[in-house]
DNA sequence: GTCTATACTTCGATAGAC
DNA sequence: GTCTATCGAAGTATAGAC
């Protein structure tokens, strides 16, 4: 279902645990928080990781799969820490923290940017962000029933997307060097945080 | 102080109220919004508006000048749009109906993509991200006084960031063919604006 | 004031050598 | 299984012709 009907190129490909392949993947990681996604060419890739730039089109078969297949890394391991930090503690809190990291938001933004114009990205993109939502929302459900909050005026799907997207907005301001009234905004949600939980 | 101590480049360039100029931004614009900041090129903006490619080094002096003209361009004539709807209407709604724009995010994304690894551009939209900032904080501000909200619980700077994460937040996910969870939240926050704004 | 001929660099991708 | 020689297309930018 994932290589099937494409670019009937029987090209030769390099195997999935070779260290070459995983120090292009980090390179082109690095590039991308740095200088954005179309900093990630096949040249700047290999120069980063001290390499012959032919050797990006060796272990992938197109820059595109080269993308892709960060993006799944990067998803799979949120996915997994994501999970943990939910069962952990307090999920609201676990929920607010995760989606107003810088780093992490910076990444996510060069990939949606990538995905607006790009069909396998997207696809990508919005299957695990599904996987996101639903996990999350599980949590916020499971908290505001505890919680002696009235659920008609801000259900579980509202007060999430209130926290992932403030979160968010702050970090991508942050990222740009912005903090106009972010103090004042994140003492607020703290603060229904505090009522919410605990 | 704009165009100061930088490339002694003394090639001559294109009157600002040229047609064909005009042209290539409009191009620019279309090019960006379909198919993402990496897609403006010389030679397919040149296209796109029927001309020369070396036309687009006539009328700008690099890439990163046409990109510059192009966000303020946007950006004043959205400064003006928002100034009016916020005179001419309820503020909050207005804010709230300009940042989950579609349309507008979209460009936006963009350009806050660009401007994370462009020095020059980065300054740019973080001054006029500053400007339209203070031009909500007053309306908010203006806007709350008249209702009866207890203003420590959700301050004017927390009510703004709310509005604007959220709405752009969801204008993002709309882009991106996505709407699990959109529509109590939208509900949930147009409740608020009920009791907020008369 | 407007546009073109042209130079040089970097891009993705493949076929074939070890 | 791993890497290199090489190609054709596309990128920015300049100098000079009309």
């Amino acid at each position: 279902m994932t290589k099937s009907t494409q670019g009937a190129s029987s090209r030769r490909i390099g195997s999935e645990d070779s260290k070459t392949r995983a120090a292009l993947l980090e390179a082109a990681r690095r590039l991308m928080l740095e200088e954005g996604y179309s900093a990630v060419t096949s040249r700047r890739v290999a120069a980063r990781a001290g390499l012959k730039p032919q050797l990006v089109h060796y272990y992938f078969r197109t820059m595109e799969e080269l993308f892709l297949t960060l993006f799944r890394q990067g998803a799979e391991a949120n996915l997994r820490r994501h999970t943990e930090a939910l069962a952990s503690g307090p999920p609201l809190r676990a929920i607010w923290e995760f989606s107003r990291d810088p780093a992490g938001t910076a990444l996510t933004l060069e990939f949606v940017a990538l995905a607006n114009h790009r069909k396998a990205i997207r696809a990508e993109l919005v299957a695990y962000a599904e996987r996101f939502r639903q996990l999350e929302l599980e949590a916020v459900r499971a908290a505001l029933e505890q919680s002696a909050e009235d659920p008609d005026a801000w259900p579980p799907e509202a007060l999430l997307l209130v926290l992932a997207g403030v979160g968010q907005f702050l970090a991508m301001e942050v990222n740009l060097g912005m903090d106009t009234a972010h103090d004042p905004t994140r003492a607020a949600v703290e603060r229904l945080l505090d009522r919410l939980e605990r």
